[in-house]
DNA sequence: AATACGGGGGT
DNA sequence: ACCCCAGTATT
């Protein structure tokens, strides 16, 4: 859809003083009581829409309760270690999203004397806030006159309005950041916002819209035309990566030797056991201890409980299918193989204060060697 | 411009 | 099985 079509779109479907008026009244009658909403300190905001990104509101809120009731200002937040934060997140993915959180903390601390700069264009300096956070932040809390665009408001615009482009390509972006520009009123930015995002969450829905009882139905070029099926248009992603995991759980008197991930994969700063990853499904147990010889481990065959299930985890971009094989030691493994392997032996009280991916986790409640989650 | 990055819930 | 979710950083 052309840039020079916005004054067009705008003229032919509604008036944007009239269209964020719908919104704004359409939002005070049904808008849920969030805690987020209660606040105008940028820090609980920030906290909040970090926690959101990609993720719904059901999902987030009882995360976003522990982490203000853990660090209720942005000093107990930069105070925390890694470990601790990222044992708060455990659960809600995307885990770089805490750990950039804990930089920009300590950042805020150590640069910004404890306040939140203040600006759209200040805030998106910071790591782990992309548009749509600073937008949020400076609207929320500042008042600023930018307009929000995440996966809500896309669709509530092309819905409406009648764009075509498809929204997961970044070139899209520029047409509905404008028309979104044009449409956020100066007098009230962060209800506007809070309302058009609200819209798209509980009455614009992706599968079944409420369109009978759309305060926007007479404007909506997507009911007007028969599309709201077919709008927003979104390309499909790419297909899933299979990846087998085997994993090796050593015991030794009641403790497990676990590592920390590192960067360049997934689960970075999360821990895990000894792992051994191949192409195939199928890998021969004989094969494994040959691979575990040749890493300097000497196992015998009576050693290894072989694993009883095959744990199915999904990620955005990948499939992976997991075997734990469990391997009771007589004594420690040797200190080489324990530095190579960057393995650390953990009781279980240690380790379930570890951060850990959502499969370990599952494994270690299904074994019972964590007591709680 | 394309890709990676989690996990849960709805249909 | 597929889609979506108050996106961001990296290549």
């Amino acid at each position: 859809m052309p840039k020079k079509k916005l004054a067009a779109l705008l003229m032919e479907s509604i008036d944007s003083q009239l269209f964020a008026n719908t919104l704004i009244r359409w939002y005070g009658q049904h808008k849920r009581a969030l805690p987020w909403r209660d606040t105008r300190n940028p820090y609980y905001i920030w906290l909040s829409e970090v926690i959101l990104q990609q993720t719904r509101v059901a999902q987030g809120l009882p995360y976003y309760l522990k982490f203000t009731d853990a660090y209720p200002t942005v000093q107990d937040l930069a105070a925390a270690p890694e470990d601790e934060v990222l044992r708060l997140w455990q659960g809600l993915g995307y885990y770089s999203r805490a750990r950039n959180m804990h930089h920009t903390a300590r950042q805020i601390v150590d640069e910004y004397g404890g306040n939140f700069p203040d600006t759209y264009q200040e805030l998106l300096k910071l790591r782990g806030i992309g548009s749509y956070t600073a937008a949020a932040i400076a609207s929320f809390a500042f008042r600023e006159q930018v307009a929000v665009l995440d996966g809500n408001v896309f669709r509530v615009l092309a819905r409406v309005f009648g764009v075509t482009d498809d929204i997961a390509a970044p070139a899209s972006r520029k047409i509905f950041q404008k028309l979104a520009d044009t449409l956020v009123p100066a007098d009230h930015p962060d209800t506007f916002n809070q309302a058009i995002m609200e819209f798209g969450a509980i009455q614009c829905t992706p599968l079944m819209p409420d369109c009978l009882f759309c305060p926007l139905q007479q404007a909506c070029f997507a009911f007007n035309h028969g599309m709201v099926q077919e709008l927003p248009v979104k390309s499909k992603a790419k297909a899933h990566r299979l990846r087998y995991f085997h994993y090796l759980v050593f015991e030794w008197q009641g403790q497990y030797y676990l590592r920390k991930r590192l960067a360049g994969d997934i689960w970075q700063g999360l821990y895990d056991f000894f792992l051994y990853e191949s192409e195939d499904k199928q890998l021969n147990p004989e094969a494994l201890l040959t691979e575990l010889r040749e890493a300097g481990i000497n196992v015998a065959p009576e050693q290894v409980k072989l694993p009883h299930k095959e744990y199915k985890h999904t990620l955005s971009h990948q499939k992976i299918t997991a075997k734990f094989y469990y391997v009771k030691l007589g004594s420690r493994l040797k200190q080489e193989i324990v530095q190579e392997a960057r393995l650390t032996l953990f009781d279980s009280e240690k380790i379930d204060a570890l951060p850990k991916p959502v499969l370990i986790s599952n494994y270690l409640k299904d074994n019972n060697i964590l007591l709680n989650l």
